[in-house]
DNA sequence: AGTTGCATCTCGAGC
DNA sequence: GCTCGAGGTGCAACT
C-alpha cells in the first residue's frame, strides 16, 4: 500500500535537504520547484539565470530541469550521476556529477516553492509497434514487397560501412542491399545506402553489381535526386500497424 | 509574489480534474503522481501497463510520463497538443491530442496519489558553450587551423547534397569542403562529407580535384578507413571553451 | 507546413 | 568501456 508522496510547501531549505536526502536514499524520485539558477559543464558548458523550474531527481542519477515549455528540459544529467545535495546559507543547492565523461549540474534555489518525494514501483515495460523492426519483419515475411523473386540472405550484414539491414539476391541472382527507414528519408539514408553498396562493391568480386534499395514510406525531393544520380532505388514501403 | 503551489494529497478524481483544469486554464505546470496505463498511438502505437509514474502536463501542450529511471519519458507528446481531463468512474483519464500528425496519448490513473499545479515564470535563455557553431567561429577566426593557407570564402554553401558547413580555397586554390562536428565522429559524418564532396565535383568544372576535410575532436577506427578509400582529410580540433 | 542537419542528443545492442 | 545506428527522436533555421 501506498504512504502517499512527503510533500512540503514552501520549506526551509534544511527541511527540503532532509526530504530529498531521505527520499534518494530510499530510492524515490523526488521533484523541486522554485526559483533556480543553473550551471552545467561537461561536454559542452551552459548557464542559466533566475527562473522558476521544476526539477525532477531520479534514483538512477537522472535529473531534469523543464520550464514550462518544451518537451526536452533545458538542462540535465543522464542516468548514473551522484546527486547531492547541501545548503548555502538559506540557498537550496543541488550538484550532480559524474564521469566518463566527466560532467556537473549544480542547481540553485533562490526560492524553493515545493518539495515532494514520490515512492513508487514499476514493473510495466513499453510495447512499441511500426518501427524499423517491425518493418523488417515484414518483409522478411514476405519478400516479393521489395520485388519478385526478391531473396532476403542475411540481415545485418557486415561490411566495411557498417552493418547492412537486409542482404539478399534478386530473381537474376544478383546482389541486394536493403535499407530501411520507418519514416520519409532524406538525404542522410541516401548517404548511408551508398556507404554500404560502396563497402559489397569492394567486397565481393570486382566488377559484381550491387544492387542498392531505400525503403521507406517515402523520400523527400532532394534525396529521390540523390538515389537517381547513385543508381539506386526505392521501394515505398510503411511499418505495419 | 508566489502563492506557492495548489497540491493535493491522495486527492478525489472531481478534486484533482478540477486542480488540472484550472491549472492549465492560467498557464501552470501540471504534475500528477500515481499508478496509471498509457496509450499512444500516433507515429507509431505503444501501450503500457499499469505502474507508478510522474505526469508532467505543461501549459504549451507538451505531456511527459516519466518513470523512476532514465533521462526519457516512457511516453510523451511534444508541445502543440490539447489536453483533456476527465473521469472515468473513479478514474482520472487525461487526453492530449494533436494533429499533423495525428496523435493521441491517454494516461487512465487507477490511483492518483498526488496533484500539483506550479504557477512561475522563466524569462532566462539558456547560454550554451561548446557546440558546432563555436567550432566554426574558432576556425573563421583563425582558418590557419585547418592548414596553412586555407582561406575561407562561405558557410553554409549550397549543394545539390545539401549545405556545406564551410567551403574554401587552399594554398593552391584548390577547392576545398569542410564538414564540422563538435565531437568524436563515425562513419555517418564521412558519409555526409562524401555526398558534398561528390556533389561539388560534379557542380564545379569536370576534373576540378575538391578536398574533403573533416574537422572533429577525434574518429573512430572505422570512420578513419573510409576517410582514407576515399581519399579524405581529417584535422583533429575541439569546440573552443 | 515541409526540409535539413545539429544535439551536453538518449538508448540499446554488439563487441 | 567504445562503436554504431535507431528514434513516436526534439529542435531551430530556412524555404
Amino acid at each position: 500500500m501506498s504512504d502517499g508522496p512527503r510533500t512540503q510547501t514552501q520549506p526551509t531549505t534544511d527541511e527540503a535537504r532532509t526530504l530529498v536526502d531521505s527520499g534518494l536514499e530510499r530510492d524515490a524520485m523526488v521533484t523541486l520547484f522554485g526559483r533556480c539558477t543553473v550551471d552545467y559543464e561537461g561536454r559542452a558548458a551552459s548557464t542559466l539565470g533566475p527562473g522558476d523550474r521544476l526539477v525532477v531527481l531520479k534514483p538512477d542519477g537522472t535529473v531534469l530541469v523543464h520550464t514550462d515549455e518544451g518537451q526536452q528540459p533545458v538542462n540535465w544529467q543522464p542516468p548514473g550521476c551522484s546527486h547531492d545535495v547541501m545548503t548555502e546559507g538559506s540557498t537550496l543547492v543541488v550538484r550532480s556529477e559524474r564521469s566518463t565523461p566527466e560532467e556537473l549540474l549544480v542547481v540553485r534555489f533562490e526560492r524553493l516553492d515545493h518539495a515532494v518525494a514520490y515512492d513508487g514501483t514499476d514493473a510495466s515495460d513499453l510495447a512499441l509497434t511500426g518501427t524499423e523492426d517491425d518493418l523488417r519483419k515484414r518483409i522478411l515475411d514476405e519478400p516479393s514487397l521489395i520485388e519478385p523473386g526478391f531473396e532476403p540472405r542475411a540481415t545485418e550484414r557486415d561490411t566495411p560501412a557498417g552493418a547492412v539491414d537486409i542482404f539478399g539476391a534478386d530473381a537474376d541472382g544478383a546482389a541486394v542491399v536493403v535499407e530501411l527507414k520507418r519514416r520519409r528519408v532524406g538525404p542522410d539514408a541516401v548517404g548511408q545506402l551508398t556507404r554500404y553498396v560502396d563497402a559489397l562493391e569492394r567486397d565481393l568480386h570486382a566488377g559484381r553489381e550491387v544492387r542498392g534499395v531505400l525503403v521507406a514510406p517515402s523520400v523527400t525531393d532532394r534525396a529521390r535526386r540523390l538515389l537517381a544520380k547513385r543508381g539506386l532505388e526505392f521501394v515505398p514501403l510503411e511499418p505495419p500497424e
